[in-house]
DNA sequence: CACAATTCAGTTGTGCACAACTAAACGGGG
DNA sequence: CCCCGTTTAGTTGTGCACAACTGAATTGTG
């Protein structure tokens, strides 16, 4: 295992892709390891809201912006409506959102925060510190590693639609 | 922004709370999207390999690792056999690897790859250029971020078991 | 106006993550 | 030897992610 650690000049290249799944192996792995650990902490946090993970996410953009249609909320948070649709209804039975379609348009659904979805977002305002507190970083480095982490991202999206068929 | 880095006597506490919302808000939904951007781009590569990315994850440790019980795979991927058990038995089905309680000790069931399974990693090999590609990193970068990200992971990890009932 | 294409939310089906639980097997102390 | 606590997989139930689809409302074009 792990025999040769600079192909270099070797007979054949079969080494170098190897080593390139391996390092695959880190790379896909920590990303995903992170976002589980990061919603696992934040499952216990938000546990005595009463808010999954995802649910707390749409909450945070409806506490700052209001209300909103589906569509929009799908897009702010990257989501489409196959994911949002059963969640909203969840908040709607926890009594933190109301749906009403829109009149002008009655395609569209719009998201309102009830008074206890706003009267919600008081006791949230403790969550960010004790996230923080857990991942020990400090403001600087959280947000630079949430612009390295936006640009992967950005850099992932685009690569899907072209869908790069030949890179080599 | 970040106006008030020590609020200290202020007269309300109300606007540096909000902004650490905001900065939450901002974190941890650039790790979820990244997550699951990553993810997408696996998923479309993955296709013509006939793996989900978790089941990719898998593989990847078989390759390495050649055969292991659940419970050491379940170690190395940080997950649980409410997960491993229905994604090996997928796997199994498809032909990839083998399940066989251990004769030692009857509890364990050890993962062994057949002889597709092995075959498929040859094919596995352009998958990391591939997403290097898309990701338009180049090795140091990626290293860099995958560092961060592992601390990160320790950091969420460790924090979740104190759970730190008393930050502030 | 009529009709085709588009937009939007929702549904269905598959797979993953995880908590809580079950059941079988193991192993040490009386 | 037997009991009891531990270890290990597996099952069940809930929720999220996403592809593929449906159906209603809207918009553009002839």
């Amino acid at each position: 295992m792990t025999t040769t650690p600079t192909p270099s000049t070797a007979v054949s290249e079969a080494p170098a892709a190897e080593e390139y799944l391996r390092l695959d192996q880190q790379i896909c792995f920590s990303l995903h390891a992170a976002s589980r650990a990061f919603n696992g902490v934040y499952r216990v946090v938000l546990k005595e809201l009463g808010l999954t993970y995802p649910q707390y996410l749409v909450m945070l953009v409806l506490w700052e912006r209001g209300e909103l249609p589906v569509k929009k909320l799908g897009e702010h948070l990257r989501l489409d409506s196959g994911t949002l649709s059963p969640l909203l209804k969840r908040l709607e039975a926890a009594g933190l959102v109301r749906r009403e379609r829109s009149t002008q348009d009655e395609r569209s659904v719009h998201v309102h925060l009830t008074d206890d979805g706003m009267a919600l977002k008081e006791r949230a305002l403790l969550v960010p510190r004790r996230i923080a507190a857990a991942t020990g970083f400090d403001i600087a480095e959280i947000t630079d590693l949430r612009a390295r982490l936006d640009d992967l991202t950005r850099m992932l999206d685009a690569a899907a639609l072209n869908e790069t068929p030949e890179c080599f």
